[in-house]
DNA sequence: TCCCAGGGGCATC
DNA sequence: GATGCCCATGGG
């Protein structure tokens, strides 16, 4: 068993809530106090179920071979985003009228991950325009097709396509799964891009700038600001990264500070301007407040 | 039936 | 640079 200790403002229970919202995922599995996922660490799949114990996480290896428990403890706080220290949101939050009940109700939630770049990026194309529900079938049964997995007690758990495989892929199969054309063209694009060494992590750490990674992402076909923007906040956990145009950002913020739908991008960008550094995880807060309890 | 979803590309002016 | 249209399906 590996415990790692956690920082103040953290809530298991919160997190966990916010992996599940009742949709069907099938990139980790919650229960009611634990999740699971499968990860590659050095080319070997290995199985984590992620639990509480007083103030540490306890992480237990299921299944496959782990040969550096460092590996996934900085996975697992990359995951769970433990090394930052929230009370200066909080702090933020609390100066305003509307939003302080963010912070009294949702104590704890943390910027979860998708860890795997290949991986968000695909999920921003496949749930660009439809609803949540119809884009986790989507991702499911494209994972299922095309997903290496690992079999522990009967039950599947999956590792995310391979870019390598992803563009070879048969596009009526990908139909079949109710792909769009345009889903189909982004998301093959995409992964040739990967397979080809034009986009990766690397490439885009290189960059000095939020608003230079922004340019070299949105280069790529299907990648526009919002799908930019939504990768830099949940696979780098840039800070200052704020899906301009998302619809759960437009309907909270109406609904806390009656900013219009349509044509409210600048009260917007006023709003986060007061949340230098944290705008991130107000986006969060914000979709959390959306999704209700 | 209708509107709209965790958008983006493109044509047009 | 602003605007309008298309894509595709399903939830409410």
């Amino acid at each position: 068993m590996i415990k790692i200790s956690t920082p103040p403002d953290f809530s298991f229970s919160e997190c966990l809530w916010f992996l599940d919202r009742g949709f069907d995922e099938i990139m980790h599995e919650v229960t009611a106090d634990s999740v699971r996922k499968l990860f590659e660490f050095s080319g070997q799949k290995v199985l984590i179920e992620v639990s509480q114990d007083d103030q540490e996480l306890n992480v237990e290896v299921l299944a496959g071979e782990l040969k550096d428990e460092k590996l996934v403890i900085s996975k697992v706080k990359e995951w769970f985003d433990l090394d930052r220290e929230i009370q200066p949101f909080y702090e933020l939050l609390a100066k305003d009228n509307d939003l302080h009940v963010l912070a009294k109700n949702y104590t704890g939630l943390r910027l979860m991950a998708i860890p795997d770049l290949f991986e968000v990026m695909c999920w921003s194309i496949i749930g660009q325009q439809i609803n949540l529900t119809f884009a986790y079938k989507i991702k499911r049964a494209l994972v299922e097709q095309f997903g290496e997995s690992l079999t522990y007690k009967d039950k599947l758990y999956y590792l995310f396509p391979k870019p390598e495989v992803l563009c070879e892929v048969n596009e009526d199969l990908l139909r079949e799964m109710k792909f769009s054309r345009q889903k189909i063209d982004y998301t093959i694009n995409l992964a040739k891009s990967f397979a080809e060494g034009k986009l990766s992590l690397e490439l885009i750490k290189q960059k000095e700038t939020h608003s230079e990674m922004l340019k070299f992402l949105t280069s790529f076909r299907g990648i526009g600001e919002w799908t930019a923007q939504y990768t830099l906040m949940k696979c780098l956990k840039s800070p200052e990264a704020v899906p301009y145009g998302d619809a759960g950002i437009n309907q909270a913020l109406f609904g806390l500070k009656n900013i219009p739908k349509k044509g409210g991008r600048a009260e917007q960008e006023a709003l986060y301007a007061r949340f230098k550094g944290w705008e991130g995880y107000l986006t969060l807060y914000l979709w959390r407040w959306l999704s209700g309890n």
